[in-house]
DNA sequence: CATCTAATTGATAATGATTATTTATAGAAA
DNA sequence: TTTCTATAAATAATCATTATCAATTAGATG
């Protein structure tokens, strides 16, 4: 995993390029999403936050969750059935591993690319059930530029 | 892809099996199904299937995709984004390819497990930007037995 | 430091996909 | 026919996320 201070000042960083202020509920969540310990939910930072910042409200949590994704300083795991969940220190995608009984989340470290659940369940114990791989990119029509979504 | 008409009579023999009673909605279904035709979501089967069966509820859709995914008999592939989709053709876990643009769901067909992106985008003609790969299984205290999760 | 103003917050309403509930229906069994 | 049970339809409820908008404030300016 990233260095977490590191993580922190370069959203900083990012923020202020882009002109964006540095607010105390937006600082404590950054320090929370630079560590991204669980991967925690909108919910889970939001309780958090407001161990520091009793009066915050959820969307704000949200908003500013928004805010780092459209600059990229925090990867959304959008999976249905459990919710979104968010990794600020890994800020791009990268395989995860979900335990469908309690929902943790880790990242799993591999090298090559093959026998890749073995090495997995190997590393971390986990008894892998089934997985989701799946690619995003525009296909040949909604490649043509100026084109509006379907 | 599977035959469509094995696939039907495959899943109702389950639902026999099971004791579950073939209903004219429910054998709808089953065709829209055992096709998957673009992967269709909740909504899409029930447009289709209100073609024929213009009384048909939205609940009814929902409960019969329950129905089938208990038994194995249609794969779902939740993202939260794009919502939930259903593929009950090939009614296992498997990779897929979504354009982020119009929504679009294939089965990209790939033999090995190494440079893959190169490969599906070679062959689908899809611009890959990213991808998701999901590991699910039971982490080593889920796996002692009779524990609630979490 | 005081002032100013656009960015941000907090409170709350709205949305939308999915699930739960309740009553009605229909076919099988007795 | 009567009874029984699975299922359907209609509708309400849920719940995560997004939208709205008045109030507040970070940070720039003088
Ligand atoms: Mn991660
Ligand atoms: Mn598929
Ligand atoms: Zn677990
Ligand atoms: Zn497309």
């Amino acid at each position: 995993m990233a260095d977490p201070q590191e993580r922190l000042e370069q959203t900083i960083r990012v923020l202020k390029d882009k002109g964006c202020r540095l607010t105390p509920q937006r600082l404590a969540m950054l320090r929370i999403l630079s560590k991204s310990e669980g991967h925690p939910s909108a919910e889970q930072i939001y309780e958090q936050i407001r161990a520091d910042y009793p009066t915050t409200s959820l969307a704000t949590i949200y908003k500013t969750l928004s805010l780092l994704k459209n600059m990229n300083e925090v990867f959304e795991i959008t999976f249905a059935s459990v919710g979104s969940h968010y990794d600020g220190n890994k800020p791009y995608p990268h395989p995860h591993l979900i335990c469908t009984k309690c929902g943790q989340i880790l990242d799993p470290e591999f090298g090559p690319l093959a026998g890749i659940s073995q090495e997995i369940s190997r590393q971390t114990g986990y008894k892998i059930t089934h997985q989701q791989l799946i690619f995003f990119g525009l296909c040949p029509k909604c490649q043509k530029a100026g084109q509006a979504p379907e």
